[in-house]
DNA sequence: CATTTTAGCTAAATCGATTAAGCAATTATA
DNA sequence: TATAATTGCTTAATCGATTTAGCTAAAATG
C-alpha cells in the first residue's frame, strides 16, 4: 500500500527511470520513445497507481501547482466572495489556494508572503495593506509573480485588479444630489489606502460637478483598529451637526453595517429626512428597512482577473506590467 | 541573490553539510558538537541568510506544515468564519492552511481531499457532505490525520467536532413554545446531514415534550440546490396553511435568510402574528425589522477544537477517536 | 599498559522526480 | 562505402535537507 514510484516502474519493465519519466510527462512522442514501450509504461503505470510524487516534482521543478492568497481577512464577506472566486478560477487552472489574513497588519501580510514563497507558492495574490510597498518592491525585484486586487500603491509599479474606486464613488454621491440631498455627508476609513482615497476623490469631484461646497465637518475618517467605537462616535457627531445632514454615505459595507447599527439602536431617527448611501453591499442590506442605496463590487471578475494575470505570469505570456479597472455595479442605483 | 543552502555554509566553514544539518535543527547538544563550531555554524548561516529549503525538507521529512480544509463553500459567512478561527489556531502551531469548496458534492470533496493528501498536508480538516463516507473510511484506513467539523456520519467512526445541533434545536424550539407559541412550522434541508437530523430530532422531541402533536404538513424540507426557489415555494404554502401558523423556525442561516427575504417582498406579513426562529444567525439579523430569535454558533471553538484535534494527532498524542460537541449559544434567545 | 568509552565529526545513502549529456544501433546521404 | 543523421534508450547529476552508520582521537577505566 505504499507509495509507487517511477523506479518501482522501470524496474518491473527493466527500462530506465528516464524513459517512464518521460512517458509520464507525455513528451514520448517529443523523446523519441517506442509506442509500444510508452504504452507498456503507461499500463503498468496504471495496474501500480501510480502518481508522481507532487514534492519531488515541486522540488525539481520550482512548481507547486499552488497559489498563495493573502488578504486582511478572510471572515469578511468581500474577502470571502473573492477567496471563493479565486479558488474557482484557480481550480480551472489546476491551481490550489493557500491564504492567510493579515488584519491590515503589514508584519502579518510580510511573514505570510514570507512563508508562502518559501513554500514556493507559484504565484501570490495580494491584498495589500499600508506599508506592503517595501514587500511588493521586493517581489518586482525578483520578479515573483503576483497581483494586487483591491487596493495599490501610487509609490511603486505593479500588476494589480481594482474596481473603479473614483467613478463608482462618484456615480453614487451624483445620484443622491439628483435624488435632490443638499448635505451629504462621508464615512471613510482614515488610512492612505488608494481605494479609500479614490472613493474619497470621487465623493469630493462629484460635489464639486454640482457646485456644492465642500464641509470638512461632515466628512468622518475611522480606524481599522477601533472600528467599531470610531464609527459609532463618528455617528454620533454627524447626528448633532446643524445644518442637519441629510444623507450619510459609508464608503464601505463594513461601515455602512455599524453606522446602521447605531442608528437602530438610537432609534430616534427619522429616515424620511435621513438618508444613506454605501460604497458597497451585504447580501443582507437592503432588507433592512432604512433607505439605502448600494454599489455591488464585481467580486467575482476580481477574482478570476487577478488569477488570469497570475497564470500569465507563470507561463510567461504577460506583456510587462497589468492593470486591470472593473467598473463598480451600479445598476442597484435605480 | 541565489538560495543559500546547506552545502554553502558548509562549504565556507569546511565542515560537513551533516553537522551544519544538526546545528540549525537544534540538535548540536544532542549531537554533541562542539560549542564554538555550533556558534560558529549559527553566525554563518545568519551572516548568508541560511533559510531551509522547505520543500526538500518536506520531502526527506513528509511533513508539510500545511493543513488542508475542505468545505462546502468558503464565501458563506458560517465557513469562511470558521476558515478564519481554523487560520488563526493553525498559526499558533507554525501551519498553513490550503483550502478548497466542495458546494455539497461528494466528487468534488474527494479530489480535493486527493489532491491535498497529494500535496502532503500534514491533516485534513473536512466538513464532508453525502456521500463522503467513501472517503471517510479510506482516511480511516490509511490513518491519515484528518478531523470532521459540523458533520459527521452515523455508519463510520470519526475524529469530529460538532455543535449539539440536537440541544441547540431544542431550547429554540421550546423557547417558541414558552413565548405561546401555538403552530410551529419547520424549515429544513432535504439531506441525509447528521446535523440537520439533530436539528430535526430537537424540534419534534421539544413539540412532544410540551405535548405539541407533530404536524407533517408545517415542516418543509429544501434542497441544496435549489435552495432559493424551493424556499420560496415552501414559504409561500407555509402562509398558506390553516389553522395558521404563528412561527417559522428555520434549520439554518441561510434558510432563514431566503425566509424573510420571501416575506419581505410579500409584504402582507403581520409580524404580530407571526414569529421567527432560526438555529443561527447572520451577523445582520438582528438588525433586520423581524421578531427572529436564533443561536449562535461557536465557530470559533469549532476552528479551535478541530486544529487541535489534528495537531494531536500530527504529534501522536491521539488517544483513539475523539468526539467533541460545544453548545450552540443560546444566551440570545433572552 | 591495554581496552573501553566518549567526544566530535563525516561519508554517503536517501526522499522521488527531472534532465543534460551521451551511447549504440540503424538508416539516410554524399 | 564512408560519413552523417536519426532512432531509441540510458547514465548519472541534480534539487536541498535528513539521517544512518561509522571513523578517529582523546579520555576514562581496569
Amino acid at each position: 500500500m505504499k507509495k509507487v514510484s517511477l523506479a518501482d516502474i522501470s524496474k518491473e519493465l527493466g527500462v530506465s527511470k528516464t524513459l517512464v519519466s518521460f512517458v509520464m510527462n507525455g513528451r514520448a512522442k517529443e523523446k523519441r520513445i517506442n509506442d509500444e514501450v510508452a504504452e507498456k509504461v503507461l499500463a503498468k503505470a496504471k495496474e501500480l497507481g501510480y502518481k508522481a510524487d507532487y514534492l519531488a516534482r515541486a522540488m525539481r521543478t520550482g512548481k507547486s501547482q499552488t497559489i498563495g492568497l493573502v488578504m486582511a481577512d478572510i471572515s469578511n464577506t468581500f474577502f470571502s466572495k473573492l477567496a471563493r472566486s479565486i479558488e474557482n478560477e484557480a481550480a480551472e487552472h489546476g491551481y490550489n489556494v493557500i491564504f492567510g489574513s493579515s488584519d491590515e497588519n503589514h508584519r502579518k501580510s510580510g511573514k505570510l508572503i514570507d512563508v508562502f514563497k518559501d513554500k514556493r507558492v507559484d504565484g501570490l495574490i495580494i491584498c495589500p495593506t499600508i506599508g506592503d510597498i517595501t514587500h511588493i518592491k521586493k517581489l518586482n525585484k525578483e520578479r515573483y509573480p503576483y497581483v494586487l486586487v483591491d487596493r495599490y500603491f501610487n509609490e511603486v509599479s505593479s500588476n494589480h485588479v481594482v474596481v473603479d474606486n473614483y467613478n463608482g464613488s462618484f456615480k453614487i454621491v451624483e445620484d443622491q444630489i439628483q435624488m435632490g440631498r443638499k448635505r451629504i455627508a462621508f464615512v471613510n476609513f482614515n488610512v492612505e489606502l488608494i481605494n479609500m482615497t479614490e472613493r474619497f476623490n470621487g465623493y469630493i469631484d462629484a460635489l464639486k460637478s454640482y457646485g456644492y461646497k465642500y464641509d470638512s465637518s461632515i466628512v468622518k475618517n475611522v480606524s481599522f483598529k477601533n472600528i467599531e467605537k470610531e464609527t459609532y462616535l463618528a455617528m454620533k457627531e454627524l447626528m448633532k451637526i446643524t445644518p442637519k445632514i441629510d444623507t450619510i454615505y459609508f464608503s464601505n459595507n463594513r461601515l455602512a453595517f455599524l453606522g446602521i447599527k447605531y442608528l437602530f439602536e438610537n432609534n430616534t431617527i427619522n429616515f424620511k429626512k435621513l438618508k444613506l448611501a454605501s460604497f458597497d453591499n451585504y447580501e443582507f442590506m437592503h432588507l433592512l428597512q432604512v433607505p439605502i442605496k448600494f454599489g455591488v463590487q464585481p467580486i467575482e471578475e476580481l477574482g478570476k482577473s487577478a488569477v488570469d494575470s497570475i497564470m500569465k505570469q507563470i507561463n510567461e505570456e504577460s506583456g510587462g506590467v497589468e492593470h486591470v479597472k472593473l467598473p463598480l455595479d451600479i445598476s442597484f442605483l435605480n
